[in-house]
DNA sequence: CTTGAAAAGTGATTTAGGTCACTTTTAGCT
DNA sequence: AGCTAAAAGTGACCTAAATCACTTTTCAAG
């Protein structure tokens, strides 16, 4: 565990500086988390009680349509922040569903507990605003590849961006995440 | 100007609480600016010197694609804050462009002030990181709204969530903002 | 290794929305 | 008030992608 919780500082120290002190302070306030592949992290319906940091593991976030049809709105490995932002930072229930692809292991941190580190640490609360502002750069480049890209181009920019997930997911899940049918990406690819 | 920043004072104050010191520090590290309808805030290619806070106006935030056509990234009013975030943050010229749909005027903050008052008052921190957190969350139900909603019911939930808005914005810029044809909107309209 | 299921590929058909061309309406300016 | 330009509406046609139905390939579990 002392292993992993090394990675977690060392994912905070690429942005801030934490003494030894405010880092044992911080520390104390995940608590970890294991998930076997196709196990539910976050369910529609079901509360949403904390944010997730990856330590290992692939998952997807996605919600269905009436039809019945799976939409994604993100993946996340290892290095990445998952949750149900909108119905954790409200504190209601779950509007997505976040399920493994692999098996994963999280550190998971409360809405309660992160307020308090904010608050408490500074260097956490810039580091949070820091991230939280290359997360809405990187959602408004996906908007405007949804606005303006063709399917074809959306699926290599992804390609170039994230060479390693595609390998690691099913294309029909790519496919979804472009917002675009399986049939159709494949179509493409060949 | 003092009624002016007392706005966004009051834009702060809704989320963090700040002193009289702290916040005649904050104000400090803004500048007023003041531009009439039409004229560009950013330009593609230009740098991104600056945040904005908008004090009062329309703004439109968008991309030109290969064909010339008009996409909407976003637009912002009263109490909103713009820029090519992207461009901003890695100091980089503009990807896109920002105009004002009317008489507008901002507060600007550089990079280099944004970063000295999160660094020097934690409670700005902590409003950067909440505000970046909530344009997050939107920006997920923008993603999410183009992947599962017919177009249709793409308007009718901009018509709720902003209604101001349409009636300040002309509907081809809608239909732009919505990834849809200026036509196709208008066949929904009706 | 075998086998059953999931993933991927592919053809035929349908459809939502785009594009083009034109008319009508609205709104801003002198 | 009158005029111009932008915005909005609308019909005809076109096209990219969805859908449906089926086959082939890949992969994982016993």
């Amino acid at each position: 565990m002392e292993d992993k919780l090394q990675l977690l500082r060392q994912h905070f120290e690429e942005i801030v500086s934490l003494t030894d002190e405010e880092w044992n302070f911080v520390q104390s306030h995940f608590e970890f988390k294991s998930l076997k592949k196709h196990q539910f992290l976050i369910q529609v319906g079901q509360p949403v009680d904390f944010e997730y940091w990856i330590i290992k593991g692939l998952v997807k976030a996605y919600s269905i349509d009436e039809k019945g049809k799976e939409h994604i709105l993100q993946f996340a490995m290892e290095d990445y922040w998952v949750s149900d932002h909108c119905a954790f930072q409200h504190q209601e229930p779950g509007t997505i569903f976040v399920d493994c692809l692999e098996d994963s292991e999280f550190f998971c941190l409360s809405l309660e507990n992160r307020e308090k580190i904010c608050f408490e640490v500074p260097a956490v609360a810039n580091f949070f605003r820091i991230k939280s502002n290359h997360g809405y750069i990187n959602l408004q480049q996906r908007i405007l590849s949804l606005l303006t890209m063709t399917v074809e181009s959306r699926y290599e920019y992804l390609l170039n961006k994230l060479p390693k997930l595609i390998q690691r997911v099913p294309k029909k899940l790519i496919a979804s995440y472009l917002g675009v049918s399986r049939e159709t990406l494949s179509r493409f690819n060949s």
